[in-house]
DNA sequence: GCTATATTTTACCAATTGGTAAATTAACCA
DNA sequence: TGGTTAATTTACCAATTGGTAAAATATAGC
């Protein structure tokens, strides 16, 4: 197996793991997305500033768990806070997930332009069974 | 604070918590996302089938770490496996990538209407400082 | 200053994630 | 049969996530 062929990672003392990548704005928006609550909170947003309590209300969880999804919502960027009396209200910041959506807005082209390339194709065999032109 | 007022969730022996929720097609998918290393195998993948090993390749990555971002994208039906000699080559699907985008796409004509009525506002209070129509 | 309301912070916990090294499986080839 | 190639499984680890309960903070009103 000669291991010792590998270099430097393994004889590097402390650094055998690289310190985590700082995640990039894409995927903390997704991150932001994967979780069924705060894209709940993110529709509610849609139509409107709204206080913790109000945002908390429909869902079975303490009011700490909120702030923390709120938290992970600010830090992506999709939110925002100001202030009003003791309520500290939530607004939807549209640039990043705008910024998401043309990621897969753009990618979806590749994807269905596959799609469709393979729809082709099987609709081609199926008409001409015997003569099936091989795609490129 | 009396903290007995409270009832079911403390009194239950082992239930307190509840069980974790089988994360939806749609947080998979983003949670798919969430990941750098995994939108790039997507990319790559967008234009045609391609061996573990290829995948592998650009990434400063051990294999067994790409088998499991593969398993994440298969899990969440974004991509599926076949078998070619030893190889196991990877293809896109992208019903839920189509999924995830009409949801984004759809929550976007909520958010840029909103921006939409932002702008307005601000450039009615720019054009006429004294008699700010409030927004409703 | 006291009290109520709105929210956050702290400290904890279990489960999940993203990585590694080493061993194992599966298919092909000579 | 034995060796090579492709990929996965196992066992481990540290960091992150998603939740809780209890305490703390900030603002407004009397």
């Amino acid at each position: 197996m000669m291991a010792a062929a590998r270099p430097a990672l393994s004889a590097l003392p402390a650094l055998t793991r690289l310190p985590p990548m700082a995640t990039d704005a894409l995927s903390a928006t997704f991150a932001a997305l994967a979780d069924p609550t705060r894209r709940a909170i993110l529709a509610r947003l849609a139509s409107g500033e709204t206080s913790v309590t109000d945002l908390a209300a429909p869902f079975q969880m303490t009011m700490p768990a909120v702030t923390k999804h709120l938290k992970v919502l600010e830090k992506a960027g999709l939110i925002s806070r100001s202030r009003k009396a003791q309520a500290r209200p939530c607004h939807i910041e549209a640039e990043p997930l705008r910024a998401a959506t043309d990621w897969m807005v753009q990618y979806r082209h590749m994807w269905e332009a596959r799609l469709d390339r393979l729809d082709a194709y099987l609709q081609q065999v199926q008409a001409h069974p015997q003569r099936p032109t091989r795609p490129r």
